[in-house]
DNA sequence: ACCTTTAATCGTAATATTACGATAATGTGA
DNA sequence: TCACATTATCGTAATATTACGATTAAAGGT
């Protein structure tokens, strides 16, 4: 049905998928990992870094956003995006929750 | 189009992206949580603790195991699903990688 | 006011995902 | 061998995602 039960699972595990679906696409990895490298949190040349139109890139802007993980300043007749800087430590911190409340003991 | 263009991104962007996807849907959440906390490795009574039908769980399974983050041997009739210990840890590497290399200076 | 630049949105097409029931496959025990 | 239990796969339908070009909206400069 492509439509996911949401409503059958916890708030916590709900939140997690979807901060984990806003990074399952390489293109929104790539948009991540560039806003991180040039501090400066730049508006349009993200396009220009990736093989995507200007209209997919700001779709995935948009679904970055909406996970919480950027933000956009509007700057004159640009857009600044950066990492949301709370948003970010706290998706952080519940993947690695996750990943840390594995302590190890597989039986197979 | 529905097709993403991984081609056009390195290895690295494409694993991490994997890796998330498979993570990116609260059922899948669940299960890992539940495969963790029953530290001996269960096998269909996932299915039981899961508001979803056999056919579906078991193509959430089959997801997992091919992003590499869980296991399945077969025992007996039924079969072994556990968390894959070395994908699990360098799943969590590669992650918190990522989120490490912000380190905070956010412009906007 | 007009044009340019920038970015979001709309319309669209192709493909993927989610979900289910039904069916097939596999292994155990009688 | 024959039933039974367990799990994977098939067929399917509905919805979501990815992507693009074209259009719209907003801001600045002339």
């Amino acid at each position: 049905m492509g439509l996911t039960k949401a409503e059958e699972f916890t708030k916590a595990q709900n939140e997690l998928a979807s901060i984990a679906k806003a990074l399952g696409h390489p293109a929104r990895i790539a948009i991540l990992q560039f806003l991180i490298k040039t501090k400066a949190c730049v508006c349009g040349d993200i396009v220009d870094q990736l093989p995507l139109s200007q209209s997919t890139v700001s779709q995935h802007l948009s679904e970055l956003k909406k996970a919480g993980l950027i933000k956009g300043d509007i700057e004159g007749p640009s857009v600044c995006y950066c990492i949301d800087e709370k948003n970010w430590s706290k998706a952080s911190k519940v993947l690695l929750e996750l990943f840390q409340s594995y302590k190890g003991n597989s039986c197979c």
